[in-house]
DNA sequence: TCAAAAGTGTTGGAATTACACCCATGA
DNA sequence: TCATGGGTGTAATTCCAACACTTTTGA
């Protein structure tokens, strides 16, 4: 049998593995379906949102549950979640990124099923003129944290709901994801209430100013929103 | 129908999820099948290792590769995970977390196989005393980043390697998960050997006692360390 | 002219970094 | 006694938090 060394060269599919392909059998392993679910977050209003649908069939008819679907069998994951945000939110390329899978045998009634969650960022206007589409004829948004506490969700989804929002309040601090949460020119003053939604707390105006400006994340974008009153610089986030 | 009001109380199973149970046509999705891969860390003669294993069969027959299998139909995630790593490093009772899922239709020549990673951190100890097992019969620690880098190894697990390394670096800062690769009592020069190991750069010794000490994290053991020369102080890590 | 949001600096304390020598032990 | 790793303090700098008033505009 020729072993390969341990420091060898970068292999290609081997002919064992063509071999192996046509002996392999593949109902051996009994398997368990996998899904995706995503937690789609915008801040509308001056609260953080997030998207449920409420689910047509059983299990858990008539409760609210995050967008998510089955894997295609020839679909990556990533791929997976972002077709199904397009299904049941009709929003395409906004922020997207893994958060974790769950896989309690028992967390879905019908067979065994494996979750890999999504979290998606998008801007207000993103998503608030898009929603409802044909698939999800019942969504919409539950503000965070009061409408979410007295809600009842259907499988885990209370708590993959948590999970993202622990992740989302973790990165704020060291990614820039805050600027996803905005259109592409926002005010400072915008930006800081995505801190202040997200942390749960508020921010000192001056402070919070000079730490961003300094950053070097963010660029004057040369324009100004008009609004009732003072003007407003607006700002570009610089891709990192 | 009966649809649920948004915030309802608490339900259990429906009766429509019984129905359904019995409806559910199982083999209407073809499901992938979906593995575990556990990244097992340790320090070892001032250096950071991982565990790799020699595959038996193919597909990448005689590479390299992580630690893992398929997760049984009724076994949990964690589960699967804790079993590998008991199964092919004769390892139990270390800390153990979920990575990132790896779910690219063709990582793996045979089939669609998506992949749970895991990464396990535990003290030399632990585990240099036990590989390898029967499931396992050539494994073996490769040095980081030394020897990864030459290594071909098979499927993706470079990469899975490496998220896991991001990961522990990134982590060692805020987490206290350094004490993981550490026995149950350590001195003070070992704990930042493991910082400067996992972080690729030295420390200096003063302020890291500084910090580490007015943490909190850690209390002294009452006892000392007696080698060729001066005895060091023993410190323990107290749970958080 | 007034209401409302935009914009702007300073100061004190805390945390972080840089830096060099003596101590206790076993061989 | 000497080689080796264990153990300790201080000063300069940077970072962070607290704090209030003036400016610009549209109504």
């Amino acid at each position: 049998m020729a072993t390969r060394a341990p420091t060898g060269s970068q292999a290609s599919s081997s002919t064992d593995d063509a071999e192996f392909l046509q002996r392999y059998d593949a109902s051996k392993f009994e398997r368990p379906s996998v899904t995706v679910d995503v937690v789609l977050l915008t801040i509308q209003g001056g609260v953080l949102q997030a998207l449920v649908i409420k689910r047509a069939n059983p299990p858990h008819r008539g409760r609210w549950a995050l967008p998510g679907g089955f894997v295609g069998i020839d679909e990556s994951l990533d791929d997976a979640a972002r077709r199904k945000l397009d299904e049941e939110a009709g929003v395409r390329g906004i922020f997207l990124e893994q958060l974790y899978t769950f896989g309690e045998p028992r967390r879905d009634p019908r067979t065994r099923v494996i979750s890999v969650a999504y979290y998606a960022l998008a801007a207000a206007e993103r998503v608030h003129a898009v929603v409802p589409t044909p698939e999800a004829a019942d969504a919409r948004f539950i503000t965070i944290p009061d409408e979410l506490d007295k809600l009842s969700m259907a499988f885990d989804h209370r708590r993959i709901l948590e999970v993202a929002l622990e992740r989302i309040r973790g990165k704020l601090e060291y990614a820039p994801i805050a600027f996803q949460l905005l259109p592409r020119t926002f005010t400072l003053t915008e930006l800081q209430q995505v801190y202040e939604v997200v942390l749960g707390r508020g921010l000192d105006k001056r402070n919070f100013r000079v730490r961003v400006l300094e950053g070097g994340q963010i660029e004057d974008a040369g324009e100004v929103r008009r609004g009732s009153h003072r003007p407003a610089k607006l700002y570009r986030f610089t891709g990192k």
